[in-house]
DNA sequence: TTGGATGCAAAAGTTTTGCACGGTT
DNA sequence: AACCGTGCAAAACTTTTGCATCCAA
């Protein structure tokens, strides 16, 4: 079997190329949005793969220290959320209602980041930006 | 006794005065940098005010709920921070060496985010930006 | 063959809750 | 007196870990 992307990116980090790893990965990669460990473990076990919640998270883990997978603490309930990453620089927009995220990925923050750090002598590594509202539909519906 | 400032707040928001209450919420006032309740408790074992764990939890949900006291989700290792909340709009400045938070209270947003809700169609109800990097004494070191 | 990956069960860490009792108003 | 606040213990919830076994390379 030739390599697809996804065996050719496990191999190229070291990480063997196990069955519930590649459908994790696949799961993240199909999704609009962020989802939790516990998600992942539900869609697997409705696609009927088996397996553990602790190999969900050791995976995901895994998936982060590689840099294929951003880990996000967004949803204020003290989940962790993960999502493919796609080496896009981005931003949350985040419904108050029905929770849906939705990505941006305009940056408004380059020359302000400068200036922070000529001000505070800080090197900057990165930064996060959430954005907390009401969503279209949900206006509609109030 | 005349009621202190923190006494007529306490009544003001329905609130007991009760020791505890008053002395966590002094901590929290004192404090210049976000707490975690685990510190809080801790401190009051220091100052010989016995109070549980959950009643710690209790009260920082009470203040937190009150508005006199804002629950920030910004560690990354899932434990929630609390800060006394002194009515100003700030962002967050986190050196990833030391761990320290450093408020900054200028805000680079105002226009981006009104030029986002129109754009979006959302109604923007506020934002959080946390900005990473290091400080000037811990690039020192290195 | 060998080291990484997994399942299972147990533990760890943080936060919440039920219940009886105690303190503030 | 009424109600809110508290202590204690147990539970809930998310995540981590130890260990034996299994599987990909």
């Amino acid at each position: 079997m030739k390599d697809t992307g996804i065996n050719a990116t496990f191999k190229g980090c070291g990480l063997k190329n196990t069955k519930s790893r590649l459908a994790i990965l696949d799961i993240l990669e199909r999704s609009v949005q962020p989802v939790s460990a516990e998600q992942i473990f539900l869609e697997l076990k409705e696609k009927n793969i088996s397996a553990n919640l602790s190999t969900v998270y050791r995976t995901l883990d895994k998936l982060t220290e590689k840099k294929l997978v951003t880990k996000l603490q967004i949803t204020g309930d003290s989940r962790a959320l993960f999502e493919y990453n796609r080496m896009v620089h981005k931003h949350y927009l985040i419904c108050l209602e029905c929770k849906k995220i939705t990505a941006i990925e305009s940056c408004p923050l380059g020359d302000y980041v400068k200036a922070l750090a000529r001000e505070t002598d800080y090197s900057i590594a990165g930064h996060r930006l959430d954005i907390y509202g009401f969503c279209p539909d949900c206006r509609k519906k109030d």
